[in-house]
DNA sequence: CCAAAAGTGTTTCACTTACACCCATGA
DNA sequence: TCATGGGTGTAAGTGAAACACTTTTGG
């Protein structure tokens, strides 16, 4: 028995706030669209869900489609359904956020065919749609969440030192951190390898660098462990 | 300019995991299906999202429709959309969950149409769809949700005693707690407020009632106050 | 007077916070 | 030798946890 509905549907789309780390600042990838409604615009990456793939399927192939990213750490935010968010038409929308290392992908992303770029979170331009809104909420979540999942280290790379680390929460949480204490707090965790190498080509005392050791982390979360910075 | 999409579309649904406080239970709302697929099993109240709704609004609709509630505690928990997770065609699932005062919804729920019951969230049927994976995702929400925001006062009638908000939390993350400590605790937050009256009709010492005070409540979160268990 | 739940303080321990100086390195 | 960031310990204060007995009320 063939199965029909009713009632007309709403289309469904995934939108990604992918986030990066530079020196000072927390940065967001966008897209400028060239077709209406707002051609020139600045835009979230994101695309129809087919009828074939799965929402997180649907948000990497528009993420490498549209700005040649792969293999990002990347969840589920939130769905968004308001009625009239797309002069179109009905769209609702599952908003994602992707945590990618700047190094790696700030090539890519703007040699796409589609102007990409990358722009500070707290500078933002105009955005097409209520993507400002889904900004927003996705800064909120990953303000929460860094605290107490170790999702951070996505935005490092791989080996990195504490004071990267620190800078690295203190960017995120829009506040300062005391290195004593935040030193003391994170080895303590003791989910963080000593790599026994230091920076290299720095003008001043080399830093020591770590790895996020996630096999370690993995065994103390059975064990009833709790990240929490 | 029409504007048409060249691919199919997945349906859109949501679905609701309302949970309701028992004396000794956290409880779950199940209606029995009666079409196919799934005929007879149990499932979550859920159905179609409408062109001209939001998402909350038709999860608030099809609660009303399907188990008679009205004005409950809704929020949007994920989004679902394994591909064959419907047997039909692709639908993906809007997730929410509600928290309602058990006593005020017991008899509606039951008198409906369809067939509408309470079940233990510990001893749940064979339910329909992925709709144990929702369950269990919704619990896991609420436990931790329950903790840093003060939505566990939704599951109590207006007014209440201090063990019987204890035991609300006691249900709910499944573990013992000190009742010294957490009334210390409860009473220093200070968002209780002390209504100087006692239960009625109990075969022993009467206990004092307290509300919870969402205005100071409100007014306390704007100041910087943390709402933490 | 008994059963049943309400109500109440103190001590200990762990964790958070605040805070300043010397060290290593390259220019 | 200077500039730059790397690296380190202690003391005070705050909050969490453990813990047992008396009070009130109705039956």
């Amino acid at each position: 028995m063939p199965f029909t509905y009713p009632y007309a549907r709403p289309a469904l789309t995934v939108d990604c706030v992918v986030f990066g780390l530079d020196v000072s600042d927390l940065k967001v990838l966008l897209i400028q669209r060239d077709l209406a409604p707002f051609a020139g615009r600045w835009a979230l990456p994101g695309g129809f869900v087919r009828v074939d793939e799965t929402l997180d399927e649907a948000a990497r192939r528009e993420l490498r489609e549209e700005a040649g990213l792969t293999k990002v750490f990347l969840e589920q935010l939130c769905t968004i359904g308001e009625v009239q968010r797309d002069p179109r038409e009905r769209v609702v929308t599952v908003a994602h956020y992707a945590l990618v290392r700047l190094g790696d992908h700030q090539v890519q992303a703007a040699t796409d065919a589609r102007n990409a770029a990358w722009f500070a979170v707290d500078d933002l331009p105009d955005l097409a749609f209520d993507h400002v809104a889904i900004v927003t909420t996705a800064l909120q979540r990953l303000q929460g969440k860094v605290r107490y999942q170790p999702i951070g280290f996505e935005l490092l790379p791989p080996k990195f030192s504490l004071s990267q680390l620190q800078r690295m929460y203190e960017i995120i949480l829009e506040r300062e951190l005391d290195k004593r204490n935040f030193r003391k707090k994170v080895l303590s965790l003791g989910i963080l390898q000593d790599l026994d190498e230091v920076e290299q080509d720095v003008a001043h005392r080399a830093a020591r660098l770590y790895r996020f050791d996630e096999r370690t982390y993995r065994q103390k979360v059975k064990d009833g462990f709790n990240f929490e910075l």
